[in-house]
DNA sequence: AAGAAAAAAAAA
């Protein structure tokens, strides 16, 4: 059944449908010819990738490209199949006895390709176009699970399942597709191909099925890929699918800008250009060939260490390391922060001359609410200029979902989307595909914790397998973080046990700031000089309880400073704030800011924040002010205060608040120095675990570091300054030491559970993620949900909050000419769930207090899209209390966010 | 008793 005959047979089978009734359809070999088209045009066209990325099969460049090609051009022969056929009984082919059957699911058309590719007949025929690497399971796993989700193990293999299946499929239809296949590689593979240098199938694995699956994504747009008579055979249809591929390519974003070959500092911002930082010149003076690489910078915020990144990446792009960019950050709002930088670096990344210009996307969960407000303030501002230009760089086909938003030349968004890549998630691999073609950029890695940390391993294991190369910024990181890091991406390189202990034979360098380089050879690592302005002592003075510190800040205040008090607990700030009002501080210059406000709210709360302590405040704004915050004052705003008063905390994010002192050049300070006063017990009295509760409350348990946060403070005091840089990498490395041997002995057992718990989270990371030794074949029990998260952590929920009006509820916080789903999600913030369910006895359906009016909830709710039916909704009464039906205590408003009534907070 | 942070529709 071969030749003509088989012809004849195979275009009865239908691949898409216009409708399940009527008209024409595309038949699998058109299908096929199109995705094939698209998988080897996209390759075609990029070779400065094709030329990274055939290293994976071993063979050269066109090779590797027919290789590809030919197998993209089997993803969907499991639609020759009964059971699919069987879904548009309009279409039944002639060719099969009998009717068409009722709705026949017994087997998904991808498995059924996994059981079609290990036919007898259909190997021999692979292997004598194709190199014989190719029977293999992992490729099989590529090649079928083109639908996000790789077949089952007892899908892969001479396993009886297999056998068992083949009747579902239909021998005729065996037939038939040996047929299709018979003529399909001669027209993808014409010469045959060979065997070249090592496959390495795991990692190829991956590659494969992401390059299948965008070439899918592309190839079923009907509009590019429009249906011709299903006889047309295919000789004649070729031609015309690689044709329409180029151009679906081109008009989807998807063939890469070129890279000016050289780049300077200043056409990336013209600010840092006139006076390059001591980090940008040494990014400045690095060379770049083709080979996958990581650098790794440690740096003060400040120190100009993004643009030193873009430069570099900029660089690697013309060496041909990666088509675009990623810079993926641990807040949507430092995200989006970075969408607006990169939107005014994008000219220099990228040679614009040719016909478009480059994509930019912002990757994260709320993007579009993002995007939504962005054009909100631009309508208010009258000035459409930005709005402009961010949708001029706005793709539909790439913007129009998270899984392709990494296909854009140059994106920022959070380390988490990035992080989908290598859990088990559906489609991971298009965002591994994407990934590897771009710079990655990890911004602020000492942020993650122990389980991002181990994601983020992983994640530059993956991305150095795939032949791409990353860039992390950091503040100090650890010796051991360092190692990891390197081992990570050396590993992925394919380094073992030897060459990788020799790698380590030299100890990690302590200079800081310092640039560090891996390429394949020895660790290279280039100390940098400190930005000027960047290096200073700060005072530290421990105050040793709240009464204390609350005088030194009415003191400082009283002297016209501006003060910042940074708890380590929202209920401790909520305190706090309360004893200034009692103490007479003036409430005009008061400001409360946590995240237990409403989005709209908190959004406002950080304006006010950044107008009074930002950049541009003068002292007429400062004078006298009191922030009393938490956390959220820690990263990404750009504050500055004349007196820093904070909870003792882990050294590092002590050294991240005391970078809030005395930030920006300014002339008559009311206070001589910077001074940070930590609130503290003396650490030599440590003689019990609960040593901090007495004096800190709630804000003694927030970290569960005991020995990192003793160390804090037996380090900082007993220096009582703090030096930038000469003190950090010393601070950080004794704080983090894992040995108990310099702890007070009511520590050292708490000590080590601590340390056993980040073990235990590295160990739940190790099972989330991947396993990057492996290939996508392993890849199993795909999690839809979010089961396995990104990040590790108590349980939050969404909350809304409502008032009424006119008996219907509407959102509690609005905003003029958002339409009410915006309104929605600025009424929206996010709460430890046992904080509130504290007290709780009368629980509605889903686990939470129940609400007093659920009909008026419920109603509210069902005008929701579906998927958001299940957030928390409650009215706020007007005295500002939660309408709950069992009285809870609960209280909001948007000078205090949400809070019990009675709060202690020590 | 204890922070902030992200993710979550649905596909070719
Ligand atoms: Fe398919
Ligand atoms: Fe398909």
């Amino acid at each position: 059944m071969t030749g003509a005959a088989g012809r004849t047979l195979y275009s009865q089978f239908w691949a898409k449908t216009a409708d399940k009734e009527c008209r024409g359809y595309k038949p699998v070999g058109h299908h096929l010819l199109d995705v094939a088209a698209v998988a080897g045009r996209y390759l075609a066209k990029n070779p400065a990738r094709l030329e990274r990325e055939r290293r994976l099969s071993g063979l050269s460049g066109p090779e590797h490209v027919r290789l590809c090609a030919a197998l993209a051009g089997l993803h969907d022969l499991g639609k020759i199949s009964r059971p699919f056929q069987s879904q548009a009984p309009a279409f039944w082919p002639a060719a099969l006895s009998g009717s068409c059957p009722s709705q026949d699911r017994r087997l998904s058309h991808w498995e059924a390709t996994a059981v079609l590719l290990q036919d007898r007949e259909i190997e021999r025929l692979l292997k004598a176009s194709l190199p014989t690497f190719v029977i293999d399971n992992q490729i099989v796993a590529a090649v079928a699970g083109h639908h996000g989700v790789a077949p089952d193990g007892n899908l892969l293999g001479a396993t009886g399942e297999i056998t068992l299946l083949r009747p579902v499929i239909g021998e005729d239809c065996i037939g038939i597709a040996r047929s299709l296949v018979a003529e399909l590689l001669p027209l993808l593979a014409p010469n045959a191909l060979e065997d070249g240098d090592t496959c390495h199938a795991e990692a190829f694995s991956f590659s494969l099925n992401g390059l299948i699956t965008l070439a899918d994504w592309v190839g079923s747009d009907v509009d590019a890929f429009p249906f011709e008579e299903p006889e047309m055979s295919l000789e004649a249809y070729h031609p015309l699918a690689l044709e329409r591929a180029d151009r679906a390519l081109s008009a989807k974003g998807l063939v890469p800008m070129k890279h000016p070959l050289s780049v300077r500092l200043s056409d990336l911002s013209p600010r840092a250009g006139g006076s390059p930082r001591p980090m940008q010149r040494l990014a400045d003076g690095l060379h770049f060939d083709a080979t996958p690489q990581m650098v790794v910078i440690e740096d003060g915020t400040g120190s100009g260490k993004t643009e030193a990144a873009l430069l570099i990446a900029a660089r690697m792009m013309a060496a041909g390391l990666g088509e675009g960019v990623y810079v993926a950050l641990p807040t949507m709002a430092t995200a989006n922060a970075m969408h607006g930088r990169l939107e005014n670096a994008i000219r220099g990344l990228f040679d614009e001359s040719g016909e478009r210009m480059a994509s930019l996307v912002l990757a994260h969960g709320r993007s579009r609410l993002a995007r939504e407000l962005d054009a909100l303030s631009a309508r208010h501002d009258g000035g459409q200029g930005r709005e402009e230009s961010v949708a001029s760089r706005f793709n539909a086909w790439i913007g129009d979902s998270r899984k392709t938003a990494f296909f854009a030349d140059a994106g920022a968004g959070t380390i988490d989307q990035a992080f989908l890549s290598i859990l088990p998630k559906k489609h991971l691999t298009l965002r591994q595909y994407a990934l590897a073609g771009r710079i990655l950029v990890i911004d602020e890695a000492h942020a993650c914790d122990a389980y991002m940390g181990e994601e983020l391993n992983t994640l530059v294991r993956q991305q150095a397998r795939l032949g791409g190369s990353v860039i992390i910024l950091s503040a100090t990181l650890g010796r051991r973080q360092r190692r990891e890091l390197i081992t990570a991406f050396a590993s992925g390189r394919g380094v073992r046990q030897r060459r990788m202990q020799a790698l380590f034979a030299a100890p990690l360098s302590e200079a800081y700031p310092l640039l560090t380089r891996y390429a394949g050879g020895e660790i290279e690592e280039h100390a940098s000089d400190t930005a000027p302005g960047l290096a200073r002592s700060v005072v530290i003075r421990r105050l040793g309880d709240r009464k204390e510190a609350l005088a030194e800040a009415l003191a400082a205040a009283g002297r016209g400073a501006a003060v910042a008090m940074v708890c380590n607990a929202v209920d401790s700030a909520i305190a706090m704030h309360r004893a200034l009002i009692d103490a007479g501080h003036p409430p005009h210059r008061l400001t409360l800011f946590h995240a237990r406000f409403a989005m709209g709210d908190r959004m406002a709360t950080e304006e006010k924040v950044l107008r009074l302590f930002g950049p541009d405040s003068g002292s007429g704004d400062r004078i006298g002010q009191i922030l009393v915050a938490t956390q959220v004052v820690e990263q990404s705003l750009d504050l500055d205060f004349d007196l820093m008063i904070s909870d003792l905390a882990p050294v590092d994010l002590l050294i991240q608040r005391a970078g809030r002192l005395w930030r920006h050049r300014r002339e008559g300070r009311p206070l001589a120095e910077p001074v940070m006063g930590v609130i503290s017990p003396d650490p030599a009295d440590a003689t019990e675990i609960d040593w901090l509760g007495e004096v800190l409350g709630p804000a003694a348990y927030t970290y569960r570091l005991p020995g990192v946060v003793w160390r804090s403070a037996r380090d900082l005091f007993q220096n009582g300054r703090l030096e930038t840089p000469g003190d950090l990498r010393p601070l950080i490395e004794a704080a983090y030491r894992l040995e108990p041997d310099d702890l007070p002995q009511a520590l050292a057992a708490a000590h080590d559970a601590s340390l056993g718990n980040d073990y235990a989270a590295v160990t739940i990371a190790r099972n989330n993620t991947i396993d990057p030794g492996r290939g996508y074949g392993d890849v199993r029990r795909v999690s839809l949900d979010e089961e396995i998260g990104t990040r590790l952590g108590e349980e939050t929920v969404t909350v809304r909050l409502a008032r009424r009006s006119g008996g219907l509820l509407v959102p509690a916080v609005r905003r003029d000419g958002a339409g009410v789903g915006l309104d929605w999600a600025l009424s929206e913030l996010s709460v430890r769930k046992r904080w509130l369910l504290a007290g709780a006895a009368i629980l509605d359906g889903g686990g939470l207090p129940a609400p007093r009016d659920p009909a008026a909830r419920d109603a509210a709710r069902g005008l929701w899209p579906e998927w958001e039916r299940t957030i928390a909704l409650y009215e706020v009464d007007s005295d500002g209390s939660l309408a709950t039906a069992q009285d809870m205590g609960l209280f909001y408003d948007g000078v205090g966010g949400l809070r019990r009534q009675s709060v202690s907070g020590a």
